[in-house]
DNA sequence: CGGGGCAGCT
DNA sequence: AGCTGCC
């Protein structure tokens, strides 16, 4: 396995990886990037235990319809699994609580709040989100500045798990780069449990991949560094190609195909093995992953391109119950989009039948019509969480009409699945942003709006025994009031001091390091490229010849 | 599989 | 519009 031309050892192999567009910046100084990972506890069950603390002592899942998608550590000690359904679950273990999360309204802010903790770190340089709980951190301007000189003895000491500690060296400077980012890693870390109350656990690497890797070794509450002469040996713990992120599903099963089963075939593998289902692109970046190797940047997250709700049910098998269904989920769709503060351009709706899918005898079968929608429409949520009554009908007919292009109403069909969703959102220029800070312009911004104070959980429509969300054991307590006054949203206090006068500091706090730097050096924003997704499978040899027809 | 999201191709 | 990826 081991390969003379791959040096597993070398500390910089990742950043001498070879490829065109999207990766990043060659290292000026030959140090390796420092980037941490950082991913709340069993997070969806640690939200419902802020709410209600009486429920930390108790083994707790939280449940959407019938699976439970997440316990929390309690239950997880006594051998409760992660996830599994509602069935089986409560069956083995009777005295497991069940929380309904089925609205992922409290997980939405609270992931909001995550990620401005961490963007308003002053050491972050980028920082970019992936799903509601992880997000990845690039330090490395940081650390490769605040590195005392190599003669020096450096103090700052490790923070959290080394893996494989004996390796230790911490003579070398790619070592204490990696030092600094645990220090880093922890004060991130520290900084969500002091304003939110949440625990995370952190992983601190040279790259992404193996950031997220390397944090899942000491888990709850805890963080882990991996050493770059340690890669090989965390990647001999993981059970299957599968386990690396960027590795689905599909892929998995093109590489089983080919005859790649772990990961040491992948890590053995040529361009040319890969050639038949995977372009060469996709096929380089496969190895290159299997071997640690990755140079994708952490790419800045900007705002939500799409916001969408979605809910299933028993069976709708009419336009009255579909009306019903679609007000209730545009009536929480509309306070999402009033706390975003820009208006969507486009809005969407998706439908599962289960007819169809029988007919096309497919086990899951998701549909979805999308059209623009007039301006002055949706204007209303810009000042308020509800539309007028006119408006919002017409929005509602939009949604129907819609749906008759999926359903033919003078057929049988079966509703499982109802969704609506919005994007297209007004893009934000470079020039607009600096505009967007100027103190005084707050009224024409796309200006966050202050969410509810507590979100009720708003029941379906209830005509419908089917349509029910499922019980809660909380579900008498939770107060019914509709969109309430603005919550203080805890912004965290950081370093403002030199930013131009006129510029908001409460905006400014929440701007990543490299938006910051590049808006004080009165640049134009430099999107970033976005990284090509692994699973590109060629349909055929000939279609990856015809670049364009 | 289940269930409720998001992003990036095609 | 649909698929695949991620959580
Ligand atoms: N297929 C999935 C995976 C996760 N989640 C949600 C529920 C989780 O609470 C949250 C974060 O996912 P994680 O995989 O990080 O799992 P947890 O945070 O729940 O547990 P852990 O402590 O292992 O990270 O995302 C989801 O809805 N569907
Ligand atoms: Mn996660
Ligand atoms: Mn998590």
């Amino acid at each position: 396995m081991s390969d003379d031309e791959t040096d597993w050892g070398a500390s910089l192999s990742e950043l001498s990886a070879v490829g065109h567009a999207p990766l990043i910046p060659p290292p000026p100084s030959g140090l390796p990037r420092v980037i941490i990972h950082i991913d709340l506890d069993c997070f969806y069950a640690q939200v419902e235990m802020v709410r209600q603390p009486a429920l930390r002592s108790q083994p707790m899942g939280v449940r959407q319809k019938q699976m439970v998608i997440t316990t929390n550590y309690t239950a997880r000690a006594r051998g409760i699994p992660k996830s599994g359904s509602v069935q089986a679950l409560t069956q083995a273990y009777p005295e497991l609580i069940l929380v309904n999360g089925e609205d992922l309204y409290e997980y939405r802010r609270f992931s909001q709040r995550i990620f401005e903790v961490v963007s308003s770190m002053t050491f972050a340089h980028a920082v970019e989100r992936l799903g509601m709980d992880e997000n990845f951190i690039d330090v490395t301007p940081w650390v490769h500045a605040h590195l005392s000189a190599p003669a020096e003895i450096d103090p700052s000491p490790v923070q959290g798990h080394v893996f494989q500690a004996a390796s230790w060296d911490k003579s070398d400077p790619v070592h204490r780069c990696l030092a600094l980012g645990s220090v880093l890693a922890q004060r991130i870390r520290t900084r969500i449990r002091e304003e939110l109350g949440l625990t995370s656990a952190a992983g601190i690497a040279v790259n992404k991949t193996l950031a997220k890797l390397v944090g899942g070794c000491h888990k709850p509450d805890d963080q882990t560094l991996l050493l770059p002469d340690q890669t090989l040996a965390l990647l001999q713990t993981l059970p299957s190609p599968r386990s690396i992120p960027g590795i689905g599903s599909a892929t998995h099963a093109s590489l089983l195909e080919l005859g790649i089963d772990t990961l040491a075939d992948l890590q053995a593998a040529q361009v040319s093995n890969l050639a038949e289902m995977f372009d060469r692109e996709t096929a380089e970046r496969l190895i290159q992953l299997s071997q640690g190797i990755d140079p994708s940047p952490v790419k800045t997250s900007g705002r939500p391109q799409s916001i969408g709700l979605e809910d299933r049910f028993k069976v709708i098998t009419t336009r009255d119950e579909s009306k019903t269904k679609l007000k209730w989920l545009w009536g929480r769709l509309a306070q999402l989009i009033y706390e975003d503060g820009r208006i969507p351009r486009v809005i969407r709706v998706t439908a599962r039948d289960q007819i169809k899918e029988r007919a096309q005898g497919r086990r899951w079968l998701k549909e979805s019509r999308q059209t623009q929608i007039a301006g002055h429409i949706l204007t209303g949520l810009k000042t308020n969480p509800d539309l007028p009554q006119r408006e919002e009908s017409q929005v509602v007919d939009i949604c129907l009409s819609l749906l008759d292009k999926m359903v033919n109403h003078s057929a049988p069909y079966q509703l499982t699945l109802l969704g609506i969703g919005v994007s297209d959102f007004p893009p934000e220029t470079a020039n607009t942003i600096q505009n967007y800070f100027v103190a005084g312009a707050k009224e024409t911004r796309n200006e966050k709006r202050q969410p509810k104070r507590s979100h009720a959980a708003m029941t379906p429509p209830n005509e419908e025994a089917m349509c029910q969300p499922t019980p809660d054991i909380d579900e008498a307590i939770r107060p019914c009031s509709k969109k309430v006054k603005p919550a203080p949203l805890a912004i965290p206090v950081c370093d403002v001091s030199d930013i131009p006068h006129d510029w908001d500091p409460e905006v400014w706090a929440n701007l990543p390091m490299d938006i910051r730097t590049e808006l004080l050096a009165s640049q134009p924003i430099q999107s970033r490229t976005n990284v090509k997704p692994l699973n590109k499978k060629t349909k055929s040899i000939a279609s990856y010849f015809q670049k364009k027809s």
